[in-house]
DNA sequence: CATTGTCTACGAAAGGATTCGTATATAATG
DNA sequence: CATTATATACGAATCCTTTCGTAGACAATG
């Protein structure tokens, strides 16, 4: 059932991107990594190759320029990410990380409010 | 300011066990990560003199057999993780990670209660 | 006191991630 | 059509992490 390695960091930066801005060229992704940190264009082609070797992206190869696309979801990949460090940094407790995120987080009215309004759906489902 | 970089996952294995066990040699570390992972002991007594090298642990080298000591703070370590994994994979927006781990991890209604006993007070904060 | 056990130190192998140079193919341009 | 620009492929260097074998110091034991 698990087909896809954890992204590593470099990886996960292009997957991003490709989230975001949907099936992309090589020079489209490397033009947007270029904008937070600088990498060549051949070490990019590189990792995007590497990724469609480990399924992380699917590429379509139909014209001389590759489109690349991402073949995770970015929602399955935060998921998978978190249940990682919740089980290397917290002992497995989900709890553990949200109180402490919350906690050291600077919180806007909407974000408790949405928070609040999550909590008690949460609790309805407890209800049926 | 920043003096330990991030512990990779062995040695927050590792260092997870100093926290809770508090100053211990090689042989009680290895003793301990024996239960969860097969692991030689010079392999466990070489990451740990790594972690030395790195200040994320001090040890003691009076005797012959020395202690090691975590060197960096439980909670603190949780809060830069969190801090990385919010940056690489949730745009910088910690309040899309509580939202996830919440909505992903099936609740407990003491849970439920010390999450709504934080909010109050998050928002009593506001107040003042 | 010789043997056995336990400790640290050291070095190196193995694997993965990251970076980039170079070669080659192909398209675009004058 | 020659030149230039842009693409992929490939291989290798570098760096980091992880693992462990071996050697030497020292203590414990018979």
């Amino acid at each position: 059932m698990k087909k896809h390695p954890k992204p590593t960091e470099s990886e996960l930066q292009i997957l991003r991107i490709l989230w975001t801005e949907g099936p992309s060229t090589v020079r489209e992704v490397n033009n947007v990594l270029s904008v937070e940190k600088q990498v060549g264009y051949t070490t990019t082609l590189k990792l995007m190759q590497i990724m469609a070797e480990k399924n992380l992206v699917n590429r379509n190869t139909d014209s001389k320029t590759h489109i690349y696309q991402a073949n995770i979801l970015e929602h399955d990949t935060q998921k998978n990410l978190i249940k990682s460090l919740v089980d290397q940094a917290f002992g497995g407790s989900a709890m553990e990380l949200v109180l402490q995120a919350l906690g050291n987080h600077k919180t806007t009215n909407e974000e408790l409010d949405q928070i609040k309004k999550l909590i008690s759906q949460l609790e309805n489902v407890k209800h049926d």
